[in-house]
DNA sequence: CGAAGCGGCTGAAACGTTTCACAACCAGTT
DNA sequence: AACTGGTTGTGAAACGTTTCAGCCGCTTCG
């Protein structure tokens, strides 16, 4: 029952316990007979070596952290890909916990992974501020934040610009002729959600700025002035107006909530309702056009729609949805790669902030009036 | 830099280190007032319990393994959520592992859980028969299969009826007046390939008895003799043909496997093409679905489609997907409880093979011709 | 011929816990 | 006063490795 030990291959083989670790850790320091005579006890006695002992002793584990706040969600298992694929070639693994956006959870996962000594941690937090989190730090194991740019200089983080995403994506909306512009998001507490927002408010502020003074040149970028050009020959009026931003509230970042959403904004008086929406996410997006097909609405002539993320099933949707996208498996690398660089450089490691543009990708659902 | 141990909390709070242990393990064991002090102390100071010592020491780790196929795959995660809640709810955490349908991969996989004492492993397995599973199960460590029947009584495995889940599928395409089937499948050393494949291959040949001795009563099942009713009035031809059943081989179960086989199936005479496609996977079914459109066809009308898992998206694919539904985190739940079990009963236990029935889900994209 | 160097191996200490036998003390009973 | 029993606490042994000083026998060099 019990697994053999190190000291019962040693009696088998007629070696030291001393011997056999080297067999195991530094096989060319040991003569090709002794070796082989040691491997021969340790397949005859199914011999597994004890993680824990080794672990104990060297003082290092072979493990990595990482911490998602939707395993259910396809962005993070892109991401998750990708530290994987670095953590097998350095020979890690890499432990995956689901904080399923949920505090308490996260922060039992954390002292979970601080007590198994991993070498380091990956993790997109759920509230900013993590007390856990930095106690982790102070103690000594490594972070990265994922997903999440780093407010102080104190720690490594590989993210996207989620403010230019939401920039890209409501520039694109205003330029397709829409001007009663709805943003669609919830879970304030995460980052990204007010990031994405932040820009919408940027573009469309500045799509206002513009407006007022008519006759200036608009420098806000080429999407934003073809904007103005084809509002001019669109003809639809409304491109007109000065453009707004309605705020849409959600509970979750869900292909349910967006599909309750839906029927909310069906609900509304046309006049009323946004023609156009910004989705927090990409299973947000789909749930609304689910909701809003549903309730008899078209998309995008009644109601023009863009995620965020670029999942793979954006392009496979009822009306393949525009979206932007992010280079996910490349942030989950270079994540890996960084905290591997930490955990190698120990004290005289400089921390670095890493940050992927996204890109627009404009499908169907977007398309123009 | 470096933790402090237990013995530094017994010194700061003037205790013996068999004190400290105590209020780490049994608070009530310890007077109150020295268990505020130590405490205070491992505040203080701290404190995080190594893991791998107590591991060591107790023999037990707090981990339990899971191994799936797929991290991306959605049916996985949520079988992943399941068994995640309860792991939780009993003090465990899961270490999740993505064999990527790679033999070696998971070997490595495999072989980290043993070295870590896992208390027990889920595994949906990339091979049928696997050596080294084999040798995990002989020394020791429960094992519970997932998603895939246990062929000796010798372990536990939970799983859905795929064969049943295969002919509801096909018996439901047949029903609709298809004769000309097709059966998308690849990696058939995963068994449930293999298994929905033969599932679909008793439905046709089940009908094509049928066929074959017109005025005998059909017995198959209500679908099945709908299936000659509705050939009847439905007088599109074809439906008197004899049914069958075209495989199309695929390399994995992904988008873009289902994307490669819809420009071949595009390619294909239109007499030669199957009227109707089981795909043995969702994503694959999208897969198609997008290839297939891609093409100019037009789905149901030219090919339908019925997939197998029924994931969120299924819904809100461009044409909604037929599908069968398996119930994927009660899967996880039990899996995770009968591993539980199994890990408490140790040499008593008695092995179960619990096996759910699939749900046929009608939708849009294999409506009625 | 003695010293130095080297490859191969040994033996024991150490890592941070848990566990367990037992000591110390106090209260209550005879 | 001598037991009994219960509650708190102690101290040391163990868990299975890694690591390291050092030993042995052999070759090489001066």
């Amino acid at each position: 029952m019990a697994i053999a030990s190190i000291k019962e291959v040693a009696k088998l083989a007629s070696v030291s316990v001393g011997t056999v670790s080297n067999v195991l850790n530094r096989p060319d320091a040991v003569s090709p007979a002794t070796r082989e005579r040691v491997l021969n006890a340790m397949n005859e006695l199914g011999f597994v070596r004890n993680e824990s002992a080794r672990a104990l002793r060297s003082g290092r584990t072979r493990t990595m952290g990482l911490v998602v706040l939707d395993v259910t969600n396809p962005f993070f298992t892109d991401v998750a890909k990708g530290v994987e694929a670095v953590a097998a070639d350095n020979g890690m693994i890499v432990t995956l916990c689901n904080s399923d956006q949920d505090g308490p959870r996260e922060h039992r996962y954390l002292r979970h992974l601080e007590e198994q000594r991993v070498q380091g941690i990956l993790i997109t937090p759920v509230e900013r501020e993590n007390e856990r989190l930095e106690q982790i730090i102070e103690r000594g194991t490594p972070v990265v934040l994922l997903d999440h740019r780093a407010t102080r200089r104190n720690r490594c983080s590989v993210a996207v610009d989620d403010v230019l995403g939401g920039r890209l994506a409501t520039e694109h909306l205003l330029g397709q002729g829409h001007r009663r512009l709805g943003f669609v998001g919830g879970s304030w507490s995460i980052s990204q959600v007010a990031e994405r927002h932040k820009g919408a408010v940027q573009a469309v502020e500045a799509a206002a700025a513009a407006a007022s003074r008519p006759g200036s040149r608009e420098t806000e970028s080429a999407e934003a002035s073809r904007a103005g050009g084809s509002a001019a020959a669109c003809g639809t009026g409304g491109s007109a107006e000065a453009p707004s931003l309605t705020l849409i509230d959600v509970p979750s970042l869900s292909f349910a909530s967006g599909r309750h959403a839906a029927e909310r904004l069906a609900a509304m008086p046309g006049p009323d309702r946004p023609t156009a929406l910004f989705c927090a996410n990409d299973l947000l997006a789909l749930g609304l056009m689910h909701g809003l097909t549903a309730a008899g609405l078209r998309i995008p002539d009644d109601v023009a729609l863009i995620g965020y993320d670029d999942i793979d099933y954006a392009a496979a949707a009822a009306v393949p949805l525009s979206s932007i996208r992010q280079p996910r498996a490349e942030l989950g690398r270079v994540a890996a790669e960084l905290l591997l660089e930490e955990i190698d450089e120990g004290e005289r490691h400089r921390h670095r902030q890493v940050l992927f543009d996204p890109e627009l990708v404009v499908r169907a659902s977007s398309g123009r009036r």
